[in-house]
DNA sequence: ATATTATATTGCAATATTACGATGAATATA
DNA sequence: TATATTCATCGTAATATTGCAATATAATAT
């Protein structure tokens, strides 16, 4: 099939799964970490940086953007991006909530 | 194509993006989360939990298995699943390493 | 106006993912 | 031994993702 049963699941698990999706690409964590260094750049920037092509950096960017975790804004003829701080810290609670709700409730361990 | 250019990319950057794939499917963050309420479960109490095939939520449970965010013990019949605490705080110190790393920097802010 | 620069979008080929029925392998129970 | 239970694997269909060339769009510069 290809098609995940959305329905299935809570809004939040369906939320934390799309957010994971968009960071399971080695090109948008560079991306992401590029962003962290230099605050601000323009798909030009990671076309050198990275070695993908245009076409596809502007791909990536959009599944960043769609998701929330950067914005761009147009600025003359490029468009500059950068990380929101608000989103940003949206989604490490989204991943944090997951990993201390075990980590706090370590009990017998295994099989 | 379909294929990633790891090659391009850190093996951080990769590891980063595999580990976040197998959180990228909503069916599997529902059995961790399950695995966090129960400790414990076998393949057939998240048949019954979750609405999906035996065969699905076999799949699943592989490719948990095969990034080592959990661990399964063949019990007489069945196989017996649980999360493994170290990996668990290794990927956990993943996503906080770059979550982090951006929240500790906040400067200037955008565009 | 026209050329230049920087991105986005479209279309396509190759590959990956999701889901499930059917089947197989292994252990337990009658 | 025969039968049920539990799970993994195989095969397959439907869909999604990745990557890029070609093209479109939009703002600036000449």
């Amino acid at each position: 099939m290809g098609i995940t049963k959305t329905d299935l699941f809570t809004t939040e698990q369906n939320e934390l799964a799309k957010v994971a999706k968009v960071l399971a690409h080695p090109a948008r964590v560079a991306i992401l970490e590029y962003l962290i260094q230099a605050n601000t750049c323009i798909n030009g920037d990671l076309v050198g940086s990275l070695g993908l092509a245009q076409a596809t950096i502007s791909q990536h960017l959009r599944e960043l953007k769609e998701v929330g975790i950067i914005q761009g804004t147009i600025e003359g003829v490029s468009v500059c991006y950068c990380i929101d701080p608000v989103r940003w810290e949206e989604i490490q609670n989204l991943f944090s909530g997951l990993f201390q709700r075990y980590s706090n409730s370590e009990g017998g361990d295994c099989c």
